[in-house]
RNA sequence: GCCGAUGUAGCUCAAAGGUAGAGCAAUUGAUUUGUAAUCAAUAGGUUGGGGGUUCAAUUCCCUUCAUCGGCUCCA
């Protein structure tokens, strides 16, 4: 007897062993036909499975991300397969299912051209209506080595040899082609109905520049077309909200050919929202104990000298300017001033934690391809702060800091935070027994706090662990804005010291951090997740007014003031033009808010409001609409 | 940097081996309007830069710069 546990706690006997597609089926029809694959005791394995022994079941379908991820693998496959019945002498490497669908990467001379990927898709969907098996093989490495050397795969070779001896190797044979693959897979290719081809590239090899550069095509597949198109709805609908097109359709800021690339001019617009911001962050770190500092762009030799930066980031900054026969660097990170603050003066550890702060503008040599508006830039600002506390201090700091960020994170609107932990990589500088007291102050902050997150093993930076905190963008890619460093590196290498209460120098624990990051890239992920339309009190103009003909200028010019006065940013649109026009204008402008005046206003000393994609609020006194966009914000 | 695509008026886009055209925006004039586009006129371009082929290039070729999508890296 079998007995078979489901994740509702329920359970399913059975005389003798049976497949997961028949337990499926027990269950109901309909599931076996959506399911993917089967999670046999937390082990993915394919539908038809054997199960001859008791075991907890989980049926994975195109809902559930595994069921996705596999569907998506297949689907990698089923392209690999049309490939290369296509062309025959193209070598295959790895094709694995991504967030959002999957990629191949192939080894040939020629790039798949915008006709080949229909031509690919085209033979794909054949290959779907004949429903092909995915039938699974299990092998020696041996033969494995053979099988794949006599078929000319040479990377699938160069995969197999990383493989442990006496591991057992899986192959997934699809109609005419094999790939060595751990799996699982769907049942069959019939299961793909929708399938679209997105773009292709180049890509490295292991992703190692150094390797030969493959061709790597993207795609994603759906259960039904209904969900394709529903997809492909989604990405034009990103688009729209892409940052960049934001900033120009708002005039909100621009990179120019002239002045170079990654270098952003700041529009009035975009200057307003970005003041905002750092008017905000400036407040927030005074009334937190931050002490508000300056430094200079550029620094000599000597100190990029000792901070050591000549040596480990050089490739990242720009080559030296000479100031009267000496080296001087333009910044690309704004540490060794602070540290320079902390050294000018002696410090008791009565004094600590210091906490200074600044948006200091840094600038750093990226390379042209790796450019994207304003998330990844030459010239940006950090919101960068060190802080410089003892040993004690430190987890009680890291556990403010967190909260501090995601505080901050929140009063933006931002409610989905992706956390990572990244612990001790080779090759890194420090005490074992300091990088593994930080990073359990880390894991521990996080953890009292009830947060989730993962863990980079070995992906900090080599001077000390880190937290990092990332946005989404509006197509799912997610990008770094919080980040949280303990460094081992720079507090040694400058000398830094407190004096503590048995008089003697001690070295203090220094922490870096970045809230948004970067001001440029907040910005860009802010404008994203809001879609243009900004909190009130961050727009750049909240209220435009709109007199209905030029008789209510003088009244409307007096509602401006008044709103001026109360602190409201407000412009007058007094064009000649009809009032639907301007409506229209404003709209496109994502302007919070409206002022219609009209006779009737101007007789009555009243106003008009009308909120932005929600329409007209009705006439109030002037008095009961800033009442409004007070409550607003 | 590498692979691919793209580059035409301020913006969004057409056209084409025989010296470029629309809509919006702009300017001027008329209009004075009640919740998403009033009408007319005017102006606007060395078709990203450089070089080549050609009687002729903006179109074809080379090169360079930039942008976009990836690779890699990172705030």
């Amino acid at each position: 007897m079998i007995t078979i546990t489901l994740p509702d706690g329920s359970n399913k006997q059975y005389d003798q062993p049976v497949s997961a597609y028949e337990v499926a089926k027990g269950i109901s029809p309909r599931l076996a036909e959506a399911s993917i694959c089967a999670e046999l005791d937390g082990k993915l394995v394919d539908l038809d499975r054997i199960i001859d022994h008791d075991a907890a079941l989980v049926l994975h379908t195109f809902s559930s991300e595994k069921g996705k991820e596999i569907y998506w693998h297949s689907t990698a496959h089923l392209m690999a397969q049309a490939v290369k019945q296509l062309w025959p002498d193209v070598k295959v490497t790895i094709g694995p299912a991504i967030e959002q669908g999957f990629y191949y990467d192939f080894d040939r001379d020629t790039p798949f051209t915008e006709e080949e990927l229909k031509q690919i898709e085209q033979r794909m969907q054949d290959l779907s209506s004949q429903a092909l098996p995915y039938s699974r093989t299990e092998l020696s490495k041996a033969n494995a080595m053979k099988l794949f050397g006599e078929m000319g795969e040479s990377y699938k070779l160069e995969i197999l040899n990383e493989i442990p001896d006496g591991e057992i190797i899986s192959s997934y044979r699809q109609g005419d082609f094999i790939d060595l693959c751990r799996g699982p897979h769907i049942q069959h290719t019939g299961k793909i109905k929708a399938i679209k081809l997105l773009k292709s590239s180049g890509a490295y090899w292991r992703g190692d520049e150094k390797n030969k550069m493959l061709k790597r095509i993207y795609g994603i597949s759906f259960p039904t077309n209904k969900e394709l198109n529903e997809y492909l709805a989604f990405l034009e609908e990103a688009a729209k909200r892409d940052h960049r097109k934001l900033g120009k359709d708002l005039d909100l800021f621009s990179i120019s050919d002239e002045v170079g690339p990654g270098l952003v001019l700041w529009h009035p617009n975009g200057a307003m929202i970005r003041h905002q911001i750092e008017a905000y962050w400036k407040d927030e770190h005074l009334r937190r104990g931050y002490k508000l500092v300056y430094s200079p762009h550029v620094g000599r030799s000597n100190l990029w000298q000792t901070s050591g930066h000549l040596g480990f980031y050089k490739e990242n900054m720009y080559s030296a300017m000479d100031v009267e026969g000496q080296d001087y660097y333009i910044k690309p990170m704004n540490c060794p001033f602070h540290i320079s603050i902390y050294n000018a003066n002696l410090h008791s550890y009565r004094e600590l934690p210091i906490r200074l702060a600044e948006l200091g503008t840094v600038y750093r040599y990226e390379r042209s391809g790796v450019l994207h508006g304003l998330m990844r830039v030459r010239g940006f600002t950090q919101d960068d702060a060190h802080i410089i506390c003892t040993h004690e201090q430190m987890d009680s700091e890291v556990e403010k800091l967190i909260v501090f960020s995601l505080d901050m994170l929140k009063h933006f609107g931002f409610k989905d935070f992706l956390i990572y932990l990244s612990t001790q990589p080779e090759g890194s500088v420090g005490e074992k027994e300091d990088w593994d007291k930080a990073t359990e102050s880390l894991a521990a902050s996080l953890t009292k706090l009830g947060l989730e997150y993962s863990v980079d093993q070995g992906g900090g930076a080599f001077y000390g662990p880190k937290i990092d905190i990332k946005i989404k963008d509006a197509i799912g890619r997610a990008w770094q804005c919080t980040t949280i460093q303990f460094d081992f590196n720079l507090p040694e290498r400058f000398d830094m010291t407190y004096i503590g209460a048995d008089n003697t120098a001690h070295r203090p624990y220094m922490i870096h951090r970045a809230v948004l990051g970067s001001v440029e890239r907040f910005f860009a992920t802010l404008l994203e997740y809001h879609g243009g339309n900004l909190p009130l009190w961050l727009a750049p103009v909240q209220v435009m007014l709109i007199p209905i003909t030029d008789a209510q200028l003088d009244y409307a010019r007096e509602v401006e003031e008044k709103l001026n006065a109360a602190g409201f940013r407000c412009e007058l649109d007094a064009r000649s033009e009809k009032m639907g026009y301007k409506i229209r204008e404003a709209e496109m402008k994502k302007i919070p808010y409206m002022c219609i005046i009209g006779k009737n206003e101007a007789a009555e000393g009243k106003v008009t409001l009308r909120q932005h994609t929600v329409g007209d609020l009705g006439s109030m006194s002037l008095e009961a609409a800033m009442e409004a966009l007070r409550q607003h914000s």
